[in-house]
DNA sequence: GTTGGGAGAATTTTT
DNA sequence: TTCTCCCAAC
């Protein structure tokens, strides 16, 4: 079959065109808000195979899973199957790769293990305990981790990073250097890597092996880039490092969307892309085919007054609509009836509720309306915290495969054990020591210590664990990993379950569907294992509202809903020191990212925008806050929207 | 050392 | 609401 060429200019506008079918050479694409940014890097993916570059030289770095996945999908629709083979992920995916491969030239097991958020502030939650005599006046572990993974992200000593928050912190900063150094002593004694230890390590891999560095400059030809705004300098440098031979780097974002700053985005990576490549091209995307001109109008002016941007200006390109709305409202319950109202208003005249999405600054914020919601039975997702690969019970039975799999993770050994009757951490550490630091569950002799080291009440339950480790070895349950789920969960996980949780059943619920995605997964139980600690929320929720086609209201914060559209959203809580934070206002710096994040918000909307204004916000104790209307509402010149008032007054 | 009850706090969280 | 911490009782 010849292969079949794609005609770019029908299926792209002229800037779109230029940056797809660029020829060689650095490239950024400044792509405003729902101007085709997407459409452009997949057009560009599949321009370039039909051009004749093998598809496994290109390198398509993207933030989510989720990202990856869904250009790849439409790459393939575009220029075929052999699109397939392209390397694409998240930085962490990519370095996790890398890693896989040359994790022995860093002093690391190439079977290392991965410690998600949960395992590395617990982790150091056990350094603070071990070096920090007055704990009373210490932070608490989530500060201290922020702390470190700032210092890891934005490749600066952590020295600095205390005494930027200084005044803040009330601790002693050399003792918190010292929890540092003992968390990273840990890790290295335990050959584990945590988030941003897959970045630093990745790079370092680069930077400090010529050989490894050049293996992966010749596979790639080509480093593509998406959401580059909100890169960090390790990622940034990466991607300089990988791009440093073919100088075919081509960087997509919009620095009117960096919204990860305090997580060591740095949006002047995208700023200074031009000086770093000197001879890059620019292509400007400004025409936005999402939304209202109306909508755009809000947009543009919100963002207008930040310092330091390109400038970009949304062109409208589809007819007029209808003006965004602000609504004044007296409280939290009012909002939430007003918003409700509106909903079930949409709904009448046609609109599924899963064109409708409400956002909001912080999770907190949405209780009332998910109370309102749940007792009118609206039915609404709601994106939440935490991952469903964080939740406790998910994570026992990893650790438990983790265990069947790998004889050197301590960590899911000991969280194993501790799933047994009157067992718990100091045991289980014990029991870890008193076994030489290593458990094979293939070996009969060790089980057999392991048992004569338990206390007698949990002896019963780890018979049962035994038989299956032995069935896991005799039958090869690798293979097909979910089996193996099945059966911990039916001959010891379940009661464990019930006697711990009240929803016991809805727990295990989540775990048959996880031995399901198991099954599903190409590499069996280690191929898993390998990636579960990179999969997110996202990825699961995703699966699930495509699989089921669900009819619901989307609830979700600004941040997870980026790179989201609706027919209709509502912004609520659009309030002083709320959005806003007040937490995060401080320096001009936090003002325009959170200027940045209203601007994701409204940008979100395709055809309608409310945004939703309390005069007062109740707290538990029965209080009451006074509030006044955002600074980005304030700031709108006068005309953008209309006024109204909540459907309570009506 | 473990477990369970009660008090108290909660910004955002691509990996 | 839900998660986390701390203390007292096994």
């Amino acid at each position: 079959m010849p292969p079949r060429m794609t005609d770019f200019s029908e299926h792209l506008n002229p800037e779109q065109c230029e940056a797809a079918t660029a020829g060689d050479g650095p490239l950024l694409v400044l792509a405003a808000a729902g101007t085709g940014k997407t459409r452009t890097l997949v057009y560009r993916v599949a321009y370039l195979v039909e051009r004749g570059e093998p598809p496994q030289s290109l390198l398509l770095l993207t933030f989510t899973n989720r990202a990856a996945r869904e250009m790849l999908e439409r790459a393939k629709t575009v220029a075929g199957d052999a699109v397939g083979n392209l390397w694409s992920g998240t930085f962490h995916h990519v370095c996790n790769r890398f890693l896989r491969k040359f994790a022995d030239r860093l002093g690391y097991r190439r079977d290392f293990a991965i410690l998600d958020r949960d395992d590395s502030r617990a982790l150091i939650d056990r350094c603070i305990k071990d070096s920090v005599l007055n704990r009373k006046e210490f932070p608490k572990k989530d500060v201290i981790a922020s702390l470190i993974g700032n210092a890891a992200n934005r490749a600066c000593p952590l020295e600095d990073v205390l005494e930027k928050a200084a005044d803040v912190l009330k601790a002693d900063p050399s003792e918190i250097v010292k929890v540092a150094r003992l968390y990273a002593q840990r890790k290295a004694e335990s050959g584990v890597m945590d988030f941003d230890d897959l970045l630093v390590n990745g790079l370092r891999l680069l930077k400090e092996h010529e050989d490894v560095r050049d293996f992966y400059r010749g596979s790639f030809r080509h480093v593509l880039v998406d959401e580059y705004q909100d890169t960090n300098l390790l990622q940034a440098e990466i991607v300089d490092i990988l791009a440093g031979a073919c100088r075919n780097v081509m960087a997509v974002g919009d620095d009117f969307q960096c919204i990860y700053s305090w997580r060591g985005a740095d949006f002047r990576n995208i700023m200074e892309f031009p000086k770093r490549w000197p001879d890059c091209r620019i292509v400007r995307l400004e025409r936005n085919y999402r939304s209202a001109p109306e909508i755009l109008e809000v947009a543009n002016a919100c963002i207008k007054g930040n310092p330091e941007q390109f400038q970009k200006t949304l062109r409208p390109t589809r007819p007029a609509g209808v003006k965004p709305s602000v609504y004044t409202l007296r409280n939290g319950d009012e909002q939430a009836m007003t918003v409700m109202n509106l909903i079930r208003t949409y709904q009448e005249n046609g609109c599924r509720l899963r064109d409708m999405a409400v956002l909001y600054r912080a999770h907190f914020h949405s209780i009332e309306l998910q109370m309102q919601l749940a007792r009118a039975g609206l039915p609404y997702v709601i994106t939440s915290g935490i991952s469903v690969f964080e939740q406790a019970h998910v994570k026992d039975v990893i650790a438990f495969l983790k265990v069947c799999e790998n004889s050197n993770d301590r960590i899911a050994f000991e969280r194993l054990l501790c799933l047994l009757d009157g067992l718990g951490p100091r045991s289980a550490e014990a029991i870890w020591e008193k076994l030489g630091k290593t458990f094979d569950s293939g070996d009969n002799e060790q089980r057999d210590r392991l048992t004569a080291a338990l206390r007698v009440s949990a002896r019963g339950q780890w018979q049962e664990l035994a038989r299956l480790f032995q069935q896991y070895h005799d039958e090869n349950l690798a293979a097909k990993g979910g089996e193996a789920v099945e059966r911990f969960c039916d001959v010891f996980y379940r009661d464990y379950l019930n006697r711990a949780y009240d929803n016991g059943d809805k727990r295990e619920e989540d775990i048959r569907e996880l031995a399901l995605q198991i099954n599903k997964h190409d590499g069996g139980a280690n191929g898993f294992l390998q990636e579960v600690a990179l999969l997110t929320n996202i990825d699961h929720e995703y699966d699930r509202m495509s699989r089921g086609q669900a009819d619901k209201v989307y609830l979700s914060t600004v941040h997870q809903a980026k790179g989201l559209e609706w027919p209709v959203v509502f912004v609520i809580w659009a309030v002083e020191g709320m959005f806003p934070s007040s937490r995060s206002l401080g320096e001009a710096e936090d003002d325009a990212e959170e200027r940045r994040l209203f601007y994701v918000a409204v940008t979100r909307a395709k055809d309608a925008l409310a945004l939703c204004a309390p005069g007062m916000r109740c707290t538990r104790e029965g209080g009451v806050y006074y509030c006044k209307p955002s600074r980005f509402i304030k700031e709108l010149p006068r005309g953008l929207v209309k006024e109204r008032y909540g459907s309570a007054r009506f």
